[in-house]
DNA sequence: AATCTGACGGGCA
DNA sequence: GTGCCCGCCAGAT
């Protein structure tokens, strides 16, 4: 049977990466990109998102910068800040603080199995 | 068909 | 540190 070419399966592992967000671990949409082989298709991790289902932790995923700029796509604008908040994670203007230490990068620890250690990590936090 | 937009990110001034 | 531009590519108008 064939699929739609267009529908590429991209999506689905959007879906699967953003699933294994570790609770209280946050990620970005590039590093999901990039973990994924489009590192410079960022931009369709988030538009993925766009029809992410429900049960997609998708309140995990902000941008480099920590910001949780799609809280706007949520049921309701704060909604994305409450339920990271729920998970100890502190949100201020919209801003994760502490962003590197929450930092859950999907390259670094899904496929290596040594201990986790970052040695790069975003400077935001 | 052409053009603009967008839950982004990196590079450069 | 901030601000601007470019690349990425699927959807919407």
């Amino acid at each position: 049977m064939k699929k739609k070419q267009t529908e590429h399966n991209f999506f689905g592992d959007v879906y699967d990466v953003v699933r294994l967000i570790p609770k209280g671990r946050v990620t970005s949409y590039g590093a999901i990109a990039q973990y994924l082989g489009l590192k410079s298709s960022a931009r369709m991790v988030g538009w993925a998102m766009h029809g992410c289902p429900a049960g997609i932790p998708a309140h995990r995923v902000v941008n480099r910068n920590g910001l949780l700029t799609g809280k706007h796509h949520f049921k309701t604008p704060d909604l994305m800040a409450q339920r990271l908040r729920r998970e100890g994670i502190a949100v201020v203007g919209d801003k994760i603080q502490h962003f590197g230490d929450h930092f859950w990068d999907p390259a670094a620890e899904l496929s290596i199995n040594e201990p986790i250690r970052r040695k790069t990590r975003p400077k935001i936090g």
